[in-house]
DNA sequence: CTGATTTGATTGAATGACCAAACAATTGAT
DNA sequence: ATCAATTGTTTGGTCATTCAATCAAATCAG
């Protein structure tokens, strides 16, 4: 029963977490929203960092199986004979259900990079938790540059960097004002990156 | 002497807040930085969220400071005559000099960020903050999309919702990973943009 | 098959510390 | 003598983490 107990505490937390925050909210708490003795998360999990870190694995999870079943994996290998730029359109779209889908995710996400400004253990889970994302990014990238016509002077990870950093601060303003237009922010994000990846070499004085 | 030791504690709140953090701050921590009595900074704020606000917007200035000197005012016009594109230009390389020079500011303002997350008092103050500077980034763009050839899908307000969402995107980057080659990341950027900003209409079929 | 023993899971209370905010008392200037 | 500024303490509550004790299930001995 260990394994059902301990998923049990990883859910609550991940509920409670959302919820109320990381701060605003006591491994009693957790506890408590399981409906087990105040004890036992500190059974299973050292820390309450070591919990939070559970506890947004755990949120990713129906988030990243959504993107494995449109055929892209964080991990493994991105679909063969893809054009890049349609794997591009598609993440671009992906991003914005996930966003309208996953919003309390994205909160306790942003209140994670909070904590991790001055905790270095969180940090350090942070700096994973970009590094995937980041790293996914840039493996499209680095087709979409490979079909331009002109090679950009930035390379493939800093175009997912400024990328993945574009759609995170579209979140950002996202979280902190339901009213935001996000899907107009991740359409404009997406004109530019497109013109970026279809631009003509310069045309010379004696153009057509 | 009052306003002399409001700002006091202020300047002492934004030291000890951006090198501790917002929750691993005590308002007796913050006296003590002030050399003042505990009770004193609840003479001043209601509050500890009022006084990281205030904390902040203090932090804020010598950067702000920056950008008027190079003629870019947040709240005032921008200057008259000037190349749009050339003020993007400009805007990124503050940008890039601004995140260089006030990490810890940029730190704390994550921090907030996250507090934001679940505390409506910080999230008021986040959204004006986040207003502020994207209004400012709009203003720029709605003066490069006008003197692009072909008018684009997107909105000034998506246009600048995306780049500064980028922009913030990368700091977040920087802030986690001291390592992060943020100065590339906002070239790619602006590559992004000025490809977006300089595209050629599309050409027909019967192109030269 | 049965009773004893070990193991790990679970409980709920205790510990030790901390903090935001309120407050009463004191100072100092006008 | 008043009033604002300042002090230092108190209040009333919080919390992460520890721990001794209980419990259930499994293993083992005879």
């Amino acid at each position: 029963m260990s394994d059902q107990t301990k998923e049990r505490i990883v859910d609550a937390a991940y509920r409670t977490l959302a919820r109320r925050g990381y701060h605003e909210t006591s491994m009693k708490d957790i506890a408590a929203e399981a409906g087990l003795a105040p004890g036992l998360a500190h059974y299973y999990f050292e820390t309450k960092e070591d919990l939070l870190v559970a506890a947004i694995r755990h949120g990713c999870e129906p988030a990243l199986e959504g993107w494995a079943q449109a055929g892209l994996r964080q991990d493994g290998p991105l679909p063969e004979n893809a054009d890049p730029l349609e794997l591009a359109r598609l993440g671009f779209e992906l991003a914005k259900r996930e966003l309208g889908r996953y919003e309390s995710l994205f909160r306790l996400t942003f209140d994670m990079f909070g904590v991790g400004t001055h905790n270095p253990k969180i940090a350090a889970a942070v700096r994973q938790f970009i590094d995937e994302r980041r790293g996914f990014v840039a493996r499209i990238s680095q087709g979409v540059i490979a079909g331009m016509a002109e090679r950009p002077a930035s390379s493939a990870d800093a175009i997912a960097a400024a990328t993945w950093g574009g759609l995170h601060g579209i979140y950002l303003q996202k979280v902190m004002d339901p009213s935001f237009d996000a899907d107009a922010a991740i359409d404009a994000l997406q004109e530019m990156v497109f013109a970026f990846a279809t631009r003509q070499p310069a045309r010379t004085n004696e153009e057509g």
